[in-house]
DNA sequence: TTGTAAGCGTTATCAT
DNA sequence: ATGATAACGCTTACAA
């Protein structure tokens, strides 16, 4: 049985026979209104229903209190982790947050950059679609200034803040540990190396097996879109190499189940024929037979960080501070799918 | 090196001498401007960089394209298929999509609402939290005529549409499962009883019991929040019981697998000794040993769903079609750990 | 088919 | 400490 027509501050006013201007003050905690006005307002504010047309304020301030996200896949425990704690500190500072997913199209992040700049959300939070080779959608931002945050799949070229895990002694750590337990034919399942997180990765794998002085076969080098079907793809492709891997670091958790479970489909054992590690430590590989060894990435507190970034940035409005790239550090976690 | 000031259709119209709502009639694609002069407006829109400002539209039309989403939780593979869900058919009708969760918090939840509100977010769609057992803070939405659809965990009481799955044939079906398979001491562990779904689960299960002509021992129900530490105190309090139980249908998979992982520690053997069934399939209920037999529910499709409805009502204003409640198909997913 | 002009609800500037 | 008023950029009757 709704007011056909929303209560606004000329409602207030007129009731109480003072200026819109005065109200809007009150509203809005401006310690110039007198104490008793104030309670007043407040008051008839109540007892009228009053509810502020944000989109009034939003227009005239050129604010919106709304941070965009674009991500791959909301649907993925990585990121729905980062979304968690980016929400979290957005919350906490009065920040609604409007989330998008690019499934790792081009064309959609693009799509989507346009319609969140369209929308003046006041900063964005991006972590970049597997396709992702060009960065002019984004330049946008930077040029009218709006804050930008990257995460995990960041573009090197652009200035912004950055939060990233340490991919590279991510993977170094993978890779000694594998060494560590005998491993000595080492393959890698990585992603696209256009990201700069699969090239760090790499960098690592390649790094810690030379500090070893084992050679990286360029024949057990596999690079795809880490999905549960490619991991299978590149799991067979290397058990038919002639020179089979005794060891696999995996750059992502999904596809070291997918070599799990095409070894034990073939009864091959792992850990005892091929170890294997994966990265991000998605829930399954905690609990799945033989649990997996995984490089941790914080996600919750990732998405934390940057959201409080891109708060303090869009606060100092202008006086953009340097640009910084915050490294999380990464975890080992041994279980048992990497020990003999 | 960005202008200092936006292009509007002041600054299309007067560069090409004619009238603003001219431009605005063209860009909004009215087929009442000409052939002609719409090229004319959209190319020297390209030229000038124009971005509409989609705040002046929305305050001036009332309308934000924007739906609001407030959840219990985010990071978590049910809800974030949901959302998945809710954003593909948002972004293909030119939504954006808001999300906040409410942590089963009520106070939370509630904020929410009101912020959503505040927003003037076209529509909202809900799944309450733990707690929520009063429902004025949504009533604010279909008195004011807001659009609202509900999902999973709906308030039965509240006309509007809402997206289920059929709880209580999941809990009949998973019930009836373990009986086949021989179990005859049933426990079950659900969740708070002030959600509509944990009723049903259990009406369910209490269905199939005395189908079959087996006594439903209260000692074996357990009710609580369903995380995994409640799952472990559970699974210990259910085989404290002087009545073991020899079949256990959980409420959601994350207690399933507490139980498995307390089982299997005690020396007791899923399924040989304890059948289990959870609900949801979690995609680690695939991967783990043994394997959770589960019952599906099609997170990305109710979410679909869930913003169809919205749409659909968004858009037909006011001529409020007659409440929906889709009830979706659940899917009985045998795996190892239910089948002797 | 195009132009004119009012108005959406708020905030900010200037005056009182 | 409060009031009057312009302005934000757009859409939409209504007029031409």
């Amino acid at each position: 049985m709704g007011k056909q027509t929303e209560t606004t501050i000329y409602d207030i006013a007129r009731q109480l026979n003072i200026a819109a201007s005065t109200v809007s003050r009150a509203l809005n905690n401006n310690p110039i209104v007198s104490k008793t006005t104030r309670k007043l307002i407040e008051r008839t504010a109540q007892e009228l229903g009053y509810r502020p047309n944000i989109m009034a304020a939003n227009f005239r301030t050129k604010r919106t209190k709304t941070i965009g996200v674009i991500l791959p896949l909301i649907n993925r425990h990585f990121f729905s982790s980062v979304i968690s704690g980016i929400e979290d500190i957005a919350y906490k500072n009065g920040f609604a947050v409007t989330i998008s997913q690019s499934n790792d199209n081009f064309e959609k992040e693009t799509k989507i950059a346009q319609t969140f700049y369209s929308n003046r959300v006041d900063g964005i939070i991006v972590s970049m679609g597997m396709q992702t080779k060009s960065y002019e959608h984004l330049r946008l931002f930077s040029e009218k200034k709006v804050p930008l945050v990257f995460f995990d799949r960041v573009a090197d070229s652009i200035p912004a803040h950055k939060i990233v895990v340490d991919d590279y002694s991510g993977g170094y750590r993978a890779t000694e540990h594998l060494i560590e337990n005998g491993g000595k034919k080492i393959a890698h399942i990585g992603g696209p190396l256009n990201l700069k997180i699969y090239q760090d990765r790499l960098e690592g794998f390649k790094d810690a097996m030379s500090k070893s002085g084992l050679p990286v076969d360029e024949s057990m080098l596999i690079h795809n879109s880490l999905t549960r079907s490619d991991g299978t793809n590149a799991i067979k492709r290397l058990m038919q190499n002639p020179q089979k891997p005794d060891a696999i670091f995996c750059a992502n958790d999904t596809t070291a189940l997918s070599a799990i479970i095409y070894l034990r489909e073939k009864g091959i054992k792992v850990p005892q024929d091929i170890l294997i590690v994966g990265f991000s430590n998605e829930p399954f590989s905690e609990v799945v037979t033989p649990s997996i060894s995984t490089i941790r990435q914080p996600g919750f507190e990732m998405g934390q960080k940057a959201a409080d970034l891109l708060i303090t940035e869009i606060k100092s409005k202008g006086n953009t501070l340097p640009f910084q790239k915050i490294v999380m550090p990464t975890e080992l976690i041994i279980r048992e799918s990497s020990v003999r």
